[in-house]
DNA sequence: TGACGGAATTGGAACGTTCCAATTATTAAG
DNA sequence: CTTAATAATTGGAACGTTCCAATTCCGTCA
């Protein structure tokens, strides 16, 4: 039972052929003849032939597999990043070979060597937190096409796509002074990031426009998760001046926060205005639905894997710096909608 | 620029030593003197060689690549398997090719052919939905190890891994009516899967068990996503006869539930209990905290992987069928630890 | 000194594909 | 019927590694 591989010689044996003729069909060339083609094809089922992409990458130097690289998979932010990744890669022809660093520097090291070794033709990263440029210097050399998502590394010398992060939080919070909001906090997020950086400078901005000075203490880190979500709103509700509104680091964090607000009888959207970040599918259907920062995760993933094509295609491109635009959902969450209502009705 | 690529021929030429003495080196062999290792590692880090795993894998016509194939990629109970099998794979020296079906049969039939083709030495399936044991024939009959996780195929001749739907909903729903509840409702999932049916089936067994006859109106499917629960909920509470308590067929559904039923200004915990199915990260920091029949898809993940090592260290093993146990934990959303601390306190 | 044995090293063949240049078959034109 | 042009097919080399059998090296013992 132990079955012999069986390889294009063996089909071009059953077919009658040579193996270049059996490798011609297989790459679809419009060289050969539509009879033997279909011999050929009879043959390959016949005898159940699998390819051998290992043999054709040694002889081409190239694969069809191109990688990603993500920090956290299990937050459905990149998640869905990498549904969309894989949706266009696949269609494309590629393979998608997928990795999950766990903020972890030393695995992402790992996994890039090892995806590196598999003759990747290109890699779509989003890049651990504490990652430099020099970490990324032995990959860029080698000239494999990169796209950094989501977080950009300064000098890194490689395609990035991130979101208008500074923009959408200046949106948010310029919705919530029009609400009436006049103390408003920044919850959650690890403050080393880049991506944490522009969203509170984009918040003091908005407040600043608005005269309202810098209210440091409102800015409250914690983990990136619905758990620092809870603790990050318990710290500000412990301050003498407690805010009325949050604009927050990403949507897990919002939904702890309304998981505290109401630890705390307070119904998040009526007694306290909560905006996140990113929109993922879950954003819509919570209760309250969650006004936030629309991201969309699985089309920035669809453009970054539509950029890294292209570079592939092109050989050796100029690096671009693409920041794709945001726009604010209002929903639920920020008290917005009923008020909008409100004012419909009476208008 | 244009780098050649540096071979294990150059590093002997550098190094001074033939080509298969550098094979030696890389593959950690105890044969080569500890003088010529270090002068070979060094000619590698000078040179910046990378390994050609397409080469390597041609010659030996085995891999170091693992695919895991999930159906709902965006469904954290996936992406958390999925970053438990990772954590054993790559630990194992393995590396994880992984890809996202959505459901679809036709999109699990390419990348398992992909997968295929890239020579991996063994297979992770969480089938997609209406996956029949002849869809799989051609891979099992190819001798590549396969360990179906989640769900499992009738008839298909490999290994699976599922969890106790049966006992897990029986344990449930009994602690439903230890609580008092008469009217238990089970919500959401689709009927035409093996794991419906065995959830149903445990909490049907569990209602008999307990005299109350079989309630069929109080059974209503849906998707089994946190939109899908706030219909079900919502066509429950239309019946004349509410229920008063509900299982769900899995935590997002419950959370939908909890949504749908604040929508109408019910407590989830307080006025109606629910209990959800997987145990997701997020229903311990929710609120409330979700009651819940544990899953542990990390640990499962983490099992599914080193049953499939087992099998690829062993050659040709017999196909076994693993359901882990599960177990409730109880929290909020039931309205038992209310109760309990109640209890506690008074005796 | 020579023979022995274990440790370390080595050249060449092989893995299954693609590419190239060359060959053969077919058709069209004169 | 010959020649040219085009269409279809082909054998062999090459890709970068690993494996095998063979060889060299070096110290030890008689």
């Amino acid at each position: 039972m132990a079955k012999e591989r069986v390889t294009v010689i063996d089909i071009a044996r059953a077919a009658g052929v040579s193996k270049s003729t059996v490798s011609l069909v297989l790459q679809g060339s419009s060289l050969v003849n539509e009879a033997t083609r279909a011999k050929v094809n009879a043959a390959i089922r016949e005898l159940g032939y699998v390819y051998n992409r290992s043999a054709a990458n040694l002889r081409q130097s190239k694969s069809k597999i191109i990688g990603i690289v993500v920090n956290d998979l299990t937050n459905s932010f990149f998640a869905e990043l990498a549904v969309g990744v894989d949706a266009v890669v696949q269609s494309a022809g590629f393979v998608q070979f997928l990795a999950n660093t766990s903020e972890k520097i030393e695995r992402q090291r790992e996994v890039i060597a090892s995806m590196r070794e598999h003759g990747v033709s290109g890699l779509i990263i989003s890049p651990a937190r504490g990652t430099e440029a020099s970490d990324l210097a032995p990959l860029v050399e080698s000239g494999i096409p990169v796209v950094l998502v989501v977080r950009d590394i300064a000098g890194a010398g490689v395609s990035s796509l991130t979101s208008d992060n500074h923009a959408g939080a200046v949106a948010a919070v310029r919705h919530l002074i029009e609400r009436g909001h006049r103390r408003i906090a920044f919850l959650g997020g690890f403050a080393d990031t880049a991506v944490f950086e522009s969203r509170v400078r984009g918040y003091r901005d908005a407040l600043l426009e608005a005269g309202l000075g810098p209210q440091s203490e409102l800015v409250i880190g914690s983990a990136p998760s619905r758990a620092g979500g809870v603790t990050a709103i318990e710290q500000a509700m412990m301050l003498k001046e407690r805010p009325t509104a949050a604009l927050c680091f990403n949507d897990a964090v919002a939904f702890g926060v309304c998981d505290g607000l109401r630890a705390r009888r307070l119904e998040p959207g009526a007694d306290f205005a909560v905006i996140g970040f990113d929109d993922v599918i879950e954003a819509k259907t919570a209760v309250p639905a969650l006004t936030t920062v629309s991201v969309d995760p699985q089309g920035m993933g669809e453009r970054a894997a539509e950029l890294l094509l292209k570079q592939i295609k092109a050989g050796r491109a100029e690096p671009e710096a693409i920041v794709s635009s945001v726009r604010l959902v209002v929903r639920q969450s920020c008290g917005a909608a009923a008020e909008r209502r409100m004012k419909e009705v009476s208008s």
